[in-house]
DNA sequence: GATTGATCATGT
DNA sequence: ACATGATCAATC
């Protein structure tokens, strides 16, 4: 079963609004897939789902999962109480090219500009197949919001474009933060050090702290915090 | 229990 | 290689 691309904002919408509830077993039998037994070896599979049954077209191209409309699809992980189990990830971060970006220009805002938020179960104690896709939420970025992303990020783009990469750690940035993102801890990529010459670092991503995205569905959703 | 660092699968 | 989709798991 292939889902055609949605024509506009109120389709993608309707479709994510009929999702809600359904779970993640009774998605995948419409679509004719397989619901592996864990996520262990499956991480993208509940976001994968939802980019078919949603009609994304993006695949692994750097462009937002619904290009014509600017929207990107961001599935998040909750608890029963609707607060986020995980951090949700955002970009990769180009290490020899960020020093020269601007915020306004950056992948960080491009992608959280405008975002289809789809809350499902992601407690370990739920069987895959079990947990039920909520309410979705089309976000755009706020003026308050952007005023705390883009302090994180000229911090943490600083310390890289400073030629400071490895001193960057997870703890830093209030509501974004730069953590590894990688096959594993041997993978190296370009990057500058202080002086400016090339070595080989470690590829790090840009992720936002489950106390964000938390806000941002209380906000809507006027969820008890 | 929350957080940070490590890791898995797939597509272009 | 590097982008997409993230969660796992060791540690604080």
């Amino acid at each position: 079963m292939t889902v055609p691309p949605p024509r506009d904002q109120a389709e993608l919408i309707a479709r994510a609004a009929e999702l809600a509830g359904l779970r993640l077993a009774d998605l995948a039998a419409r679509l004719g897939a397989p619901v592996p037994p864990d996520l262990r070896r499956a991480k993208g599979f509940v976001g994968g789902l939802l980019e078919r049954a949603l009609g994304a077209t993006a695949g692994s191209r750097a462009v937002p999962d619904f290009p014509e409309l600017h929207i990107e699809l961001k599935t998040l992980p909750v608890d029963r109480a609707g607060s986020p189990v995980e951090s949700t990830f955002v970009c990769t971060i180009p290490l020899t090219e960020i020093g020269e970006v601007e915020w306004a220009d950056s992948r960080v805002r491009r992608k959280l500009s405008r975002v289809l938020w789809v809350p499902v179960e992601g407690e370990r104690a739920i069987a895959v197949g079990e947990r039920r896709i909520g309410q979705a939420l089309l976000y755009e970025l706020t003026v308050e919001d952007e005023a705390l992303l883009r302090a994180d990020w000229e911090e943490l783009a600083g310390y890289i474009g400073r030629g400071h990469v490895e001193e960057l750690r997870g703890h830093l940035g209030k509501v974004l933060q730069i953590r590894p993102k990688a096959a594993h801890s041997r993978a190296r990529r370009l990057g500058f050090d202080a002086d400016g010459a090339p070595f080989a670092a470690l590829p790090r991503g840009f992720y936002l702290r489950p106390s964000f995205t938390g806000a941002l569905l209380a906000r809507h959703f006027a969820l008890p915090r």
